[in-house]
DNA sequence: TATTGTTATACTCTATAACTATA
DNA sequence: TATAGTTATAGAGTATAACAATA
């Protein structure tokens, strides 16, 4: 990101008097700068286990929910299918998990992973854990608590939005 | 997104016994799916005014930092100069912005808003701020100073990061 | 030599239409 | 007829290199 890397911080931002004011007091603009920041993070992060967040979650989610069909994995992932496919693709092909046959519906595959993959799961899981307790570090008991009984919060506002 | 349009719901994942009780308990994870949720609901709003999150966004700081420069906006709002120019094309030829020529320094242009992008600029603020509003409308006081408490939190771990 | 704005380009992410094989 | 998975493709969003004009 351009921040990230520029040589102008936010103190330089406040002498050249450059305001945010308007922005910074929405909700929506926040989470989106914040969300970037989690992701480009957690993308170097998981980059030296050739993983990207989305192949990271889907790793995740065969491993909880052995069998799971492509489908009920991209609906539970908000992932169309078409894009599913060559996420698993990419983790079959490294041996990750394995696409098996179901014999009582032939169209559909049930998806469950390898031991490798199991391996690569704990070592990436506790890496984003890791990463997770980094960031929330410099905060007290009680702003953590507010992080997340926010980020819950949130959950439940897009669980609701999906429900509509 | 998939979920939005998918007959299958939270109910439903839960009928079929799908877990994501690992990914839930990633911060990153819950707020990029927030994130995305905010994102493609404002998105939704801002298109009768023929506004993407990102000309908002910019013509918000116009408005608010009379005659900034295109590198200071991009700096700002984190976006690579080569794409802030073409934003700007585009609020330029709508004529919601104008670039004026820096007499002190000729390489620069001083980016103002014109009465249209002023009128735009209420519109769409009203606009922005009344859907943040419905948003947050079912959480009572405490919730809502959580989540606004966490947005903030959040935003410090972000310029923290960035002044690494 | 460094910086502002620019062009061209490429890469990722996401979204849609249409196909096949099964049900 | 409808569904699971697939293919191809198109559109955002984002990133980098290289250039002209100016400092």
């Amino acid at each position: 990101m351009a921040s990230a890397n520029s040589k102008f911080d936010r103190t330089t931002l406040q002498l050249m008097q450059i305001s945010d004011d308007t922005l910074s007091e929405l909700v929506g603009y926040n989470i989106k700068r914040a969300s970037n920041l989690f992701q480009s993070d957690l993308a170097r992060t998981l980059k030296p286990l050739k993983l990207r967040m989305i192949t990271f979650t889907t790793l995740v989610m065969v491993v909880d929910n052995p069998g799971i069909r492509q489908s009920q994995l991209a609906d539970a992932l908000s992932v169309e299918r078409p894009n599913c496919v060559v996420i698993i693709d990419e983790l079959e092909q490294r041996k990750l998990i394995s696409r098996i046959r179901v014999p009582t519906d032939r169209r559909a595959y049930a998806l469950k992973v390898t031991p490798a993959g199991r391996q690569l799961y704990k070592k990436a899981l506790a890496i984003v854990q890791a990463h997770e307790n980094a960031l929330l570090d410099d905060f007290n008991d009680k702003q953590r608590t507010q992080i997340n009984t926010a980020m819950r919060l949130i959950r439940t506002i897009h669980l609701r939005s999906q429900n509509l």
